[in-house]
DNA sequence: AGCGGAACCTGTCGGC
DNA sequence: TGCCGACAGGTTCCGC
């Protein structure tokens, strides 16, 4: 499901919710989440602690509990937090922490979202392979042009490795591109200075603008009681196949690039 | 080393 | 209505 403005969205959500409270009890009805800490542990760990932060590195939301512990969520495709002010039994809710006053739910229908707990965020495997943020300042041209420069892949697969720049996922690859005029098939190591310079301008602007409508959903992204994002509205070929290119009039076409679909108007994208 | 494709799961939608 | 295949905002692993 979710790429930076829609994680970022949760986060937002979340950080209004729960800021402050003390984790009580923890029901996990499903272990499978839990990637390098036993249930035991995880419940020992957690019980009593106060969540007093919620950050995010690339898609990785990051929960700081006090004492110096972090517990590190990926949605993965269709994680979803709630709140509910009582315990309500909904499908496919697999991790329920008790807050007190309020009641966290993991609810993740296709069971790929992931957990790790950890008191030190720069030794945790998996976030150190997440790179730079593309809203950081330092992700720049020299940046790109540093880390493109011996890739012959094509750049709509390079945009969705997080090792390269963090956040960017399906949507907002092909919405970037389509910004920047760029064709989806063209090799990394050739594109110009200037181009490179339209991706990174290209890439602030779009995930700037698609947090400010909080995210896109297309299918089943939500955060909060059913909230969605409403940047759908403003996709210009995400989706849009066999559709008129809105600057050009010519068909957006969707094809497949490392099975994924990549959508993007051949006239416009060169 | 690097690539494509499968795997992890469930749900939904369109076509026949 | 029902069945079947394709597809879904992600990442990792496996075999060539």
């Amino acid at each position: 499901m979710p790429e930076l403005p829609e994680v970022q969205t949760v986060i937002d959500y979340l950080k209004k919710e729960i800021i402050g409270l003390k984790i009580k009890q923890i029901e996990i009805k499903n272990e499978k989440f839990l990637k390098n800490t036993a249930i035991g542990i995880f419940k020992q760990k957690l019980i009593n602690k106060k969540i007093v932060d919620i950050k995010r590195k690339g898609k990785y939301l990051i929960f700081e509990l006090d004492n110096s512990l972090f517990m590190v969520v990926h949605l993965r495709m269709e994680g979803k937090f709630f709140v509910d002010q009582k315990k309500i039994n909904r499908k496919h809710d697999y991790l329920i922490f008790d807050l007190t006053e309020k009641f966290l739910a993991y609810n993740d229908s296709r069971q790929f979202g992931t957990f790790h707990l950890t008191d030190n965020i720069e030794e945790l495997k998996e976030l150190k392979k997440v790179a730079i943020d593309p809203l950081d300042d330092k992700f720049d041209v020299n940046y790109l042009k540093n880390k493109l420069d011996k890739l012959r892949k094509e750049i709509k697969v390079l945009l969705l490795d997080q090792t390269i720049v963090s956040g960017i996922g399906n949507i907002y690859a092909s919405e970037i591109l389509f910004d920047a005029k760029i064709s989806p098939f063209k090799k990394a190591n050739e594109l110009s200075m200037d181009e490179l310079e339209r991706i990174v301008v290209s890439s602030k602007k779009i995930l700037k603008l698609a947090l400010k409508y909080n995210g896109t959903t297309i299918h089943t992204f939500s955060f909060g009681e059913n909230k969605t994002g409403e940047f759908n509205k403003l996709l210009k070929v995400m989706n849009q196949a066999n559709k008129k290119c809105y600057i050009c009039s010519t068909n957006i076409v969707r094809i497949k690039q490392q099975s994924r679909s990549t959508f993007y108007c051949p006239q416009c994208q060169k």
